[in-house]
DNA sequence: ACGAATTGTGGGAAAAAGTGGGTAATTGTG
DNA sequence: CACAATTACCCACTTTTTCCCACAATTCGT
């Protein structure tokens, strides 16, 4: 499915521009149609391909609502669901509201994460990547445990 | 599968050079489709045949997505899995992103390692490699014990 | 050792993608 | 109903990428 990094850039209307790489496979699947999402984990956001925002909505609705975490996941992940289309130029318009959760300024980068994309503000993302690797490489740390697993 | 050593030179476009010993392996079993992502553990970049990248792309999709470490090692991999192609001349085009995260400049070094490449600047590699021979040599130090159980 | 073929390297030009902004249409609000 | 704000559509410009060609270096065979 979706992979690769891209550096994007919002302009003064909010729009941002997929990567031309995907256009072709949005068209053919969603017709253009796709759905942005806050993502609850990291201050950034989720953009689906509207057949698999579809399951995801599916999978949301059995989640119980008394469990506080679950329904606080569907309150956010259901009630910032936004619809959007790719323009003549492959760009969607990305909200105010996500925009300023995402804190989404100028400078931001796109990632494909195989159903979905991630869309972060450039520095947001500098400052997680650097993180990560600073971890990573101290060896002891956790997050070696994670790629272990991966027979990389 | 592959294994070697070689030097090559990035040239002012970032493009590299596949030395031609893999070229026929890699159309047959990719058609020249490649897969370049950075290596977490080391500065450098790791370059799969598409069949084999799928693989790994397998193993990412099943971690959690709740558990941090987990999301952040699949997002890095994903997020800079970047595909490629043979050019007319055997030649690959690096990233501008994944070239400043491996300090890539003209003198390069690229290794087969198994299923997969390794591209390294070559002042990295050298350094590297000089550090990680002056331990094994020094008896008590960790690398060794690694190589205990190889029976080599 | 010499010529021919393959490999490595560099660069120019055409095409595509990315970016920005103006204007008209639509929506929401008072 | 009128006004303001937002969104959609269109056009123009800049940057990047891709494709192609030319030449240098190396290797191979004779």
């Amino acid at each position: 499915m979706f992979r690769g990094f891209s550096s994007v850039s919002l302009d003064s209307k909010g729009r941002l521009a997929i990567p031309s790489r995907f256009r072709e496979r949005l068209m053919e699947m969603a017709g253009g149609c796709l759905v942005q999402t806050l993502n609850p984990l990291d201050r950034s956001l989720w953009l689906y391909p509207l057949p698999e925002w579809d399951l995801i909505e599916e999978k949301l609705a059995v989640l119980s609502d008394f469990d506080k975490q679950s329904r606080r996941a569907k309150q956010m992940m259901r009630g910032y669901a936004t619809d959007c289309q790719l323009d003549s130029h492959g760009r969607i318009l990305v909200p105010a509201e996500l925009r300023d959760y995402a804190r989404l300024d100028k400078q931001a980068i796109i990632l494909g994460q195989g159903n979905k994309f991630e869309i972060w503000n450039r520095g947001s993302w500098e400052e997680q990547r650097d993180n990560w690797l600073g971890m990573v490489g101290d060896e002891e740390g956790t997050p070696a445990d994670a790629l272990q697993s991966l027979s990389l």
